[in-house]
RNA sequence: GGGGAGGUACCCAAGUGGCCAAAGGGGGCAGACUGUAAAUCUGCUGGCGCACGCCUUCGGGGGUUCAAAUCCUCCCCUCCCCA
């Protein structure tokens, strides 16, 4: 195991805060002396089926802790799951069915393996020491925390003076948490900033059960694409790790040039010496912004696909947005049509590429439709078409279709319900 | 337990009998510009019909009216104040 300087410099890196660092010393100290790794625990929520970036800043922590030896406990949220962690929510969430949650813990499982070594993480459901507790043993857990502290928090609070609704068992969900935390006699707790009160409600309720406090080490909240709100799946502005590699590459060449900036330390490994320069370099116009976006992209996606997709994804990039080429992989769709004269706008709305007739033809009206290259502007205009037609419907600058026009559907009607 | 304020489309939010498929903003989609940038500008944003037409939608049920998001009634939900 590597010294306590070395640990501390390498866990450091990146964080929000270590509270508090004197503490981390010691225990690392003590590791490193006595050969007892460190106990760290993290807790998904399992409410994501898919894991995206945002929670690679954390896991990647729980990844260096693994490489200087220490032992990762991933839990998976079970229990608390059925709450609804509130934090940084504005309204009450709902709460998840057991089968819901065990669906989500497996593709959990699945995905944090690409990044964590799973020789040395234990994955564990809280469920197993939460479900057991006695009203007792939550009385006595409630009896730690003053509701005017959970009022201080933020996001309690804007929905307090907004006069939403804060629903009771809400108030629970940081002490089943910090219990996480006793329960599994942690010396470390990682989280998003966002957590800090969480965790730091972890040491309180060690100390009062008589534990060593856990040291609690906060990670920057890694923006979304949009840039604005932080990455979450349900606001649609990330990017997940089990996405396809050109998904990927695409979503991060969408972003603006700041952002990319803000997600090089955040999302890569590259080391920070690097980062400077590229910053640097792009900041005095040395190096073009999307260069440096491309380098981003090429990265994250060989993190996760490997070198090779990395390149394949960044050469199909190029095809079909700076050398405006229609992709390979088009998603076909078979249409049988109810006679030979096929309106422009159903036959778009049968492709599967607008989701109504109606949002065909505003499509098609604002120019925004190309039939086999062709820009179309006439959702009334008529195709006369035969079985065996194939014809390439492009929506926007990134949405393909092709449709197989096949032998007319017996008497039932058109409807082309496509694959999915 | 008493008093008061509310529930409108994906979100926020106007609208208090017909001119309301419902202002405005956000988000989303498309177009222009570009580096698929971002920012900006323009258009669209319930469904079905080519269309001035029809159908569904303002928490839920029932009712008044030629006509309801708007009025009445019952129910459900949220917030505030007092106890």
């Amino acid at each position: 195991m590597p010294s306590v300087v070395e640990q501390l410099e390498l866990l450091r890196r990146g964080t929000a805060a270590v509270i508090t660092e004197e503490e981390l010393g010691a225990k690392l100290e003590r590791a490193v002396r006595g050969g007892a790794p460190l106990r760290v625990k993290v807790g998904f929520d399992p409410t994501a089926p898919d894991l995206h970036l945002g929670h690679t800043v954390v896991i990647q922590k729980m990844r260096q802790f693994q490489e200087l030896g220490h032992e990762v406990f991933f839990v998976i949220g079970d229990f608390t799951g059925m709450i609804g962690d509130p934090t940084g929510k504005s309204e009450t969430r709902p709460p998840l069915t057991r089968e819901e949650i065990e669906v989500n813990a497996r593709t959990y499982r699945e995905q944090v393996f690409r990044i964590l070594d799973p020789g040395r993480t234990r994955v564990v459901f809280n469920s197993g020491w939460l479900a057991p507790l006695r009203a007792e043993d939550v009385v006595r857990m409630s009896a730690q925390v003053t509701v005017a502290r959970m009022l201080a928090r933020e996001d309690f609070a804007a929905r307090y003076d907004a006069q939403r609704p804060i629903h009771l068992h809400e108030f629970l969900y940081p002490l089943f948490q910090a219990y996480d935390s006793v329960a599994l006699r942690a010396d470390v707790e990682l989280g998003g900033t966002d957590q800090t009160f969480n965790l730091l409600v972890g040491r309180d309720l060690q100390r009062a059960l008589g534990q060593e406090p856990q040291i609690a080490i906060t990670l920057p909240i890694l923006p979304g694409l949009d840039g604005v709100q932080k990455m979450s799946k349900s606001l649609g502005n990330y990017v997940g790790i089990a996405e396809p590699p050109g998904e990927m590459y695409g979503k991060l060449m969408s972003i603006s040039d700041e952002l990319m900036l803000l997600y090089y330390p955040l999302v890569t490994a590259l080391p920070t010496g690097e980062i400077r320069g590229i910053e640097a370099g792009v900041r005095a116009g040395r190096v073009h912004p999307m260069d440096a976006k491309k380098r981003l992209a090429r990265t994250v996606v060989a993190q996760f696909h490997g070198e090779a997709a990395a390149q394949e994804a960044e050469a199909a990039f190029v095809r079909q947005f700076q050398e405006r080429q229609v992709p390979q992989d088009v998603p076909r769709v078979r249409y049988a049509p109810a006679g030979a004269a096929v309106r422009l706008d159903h036959l778009v709305a049968a492709a599967g590429i607008a989701v109504s007739i109606s949002e065909a033809r505003r499509l098609i009206q604002q120019g925004g439709i190309r039939i086999d290259h062709q820009r179309v502007e006439d959702p009334s205009r008529v195709l006369t078409l035969k079985p065996g037609d194939e014809i390439l419907i492009q929506r926007g600058r990134r949405e393909f279709r092709i449709v197989e026009v096949v032998e007319p559907a017996p008497p039932a009607g058109p409807a082309g319900p496509k694959s999915p």
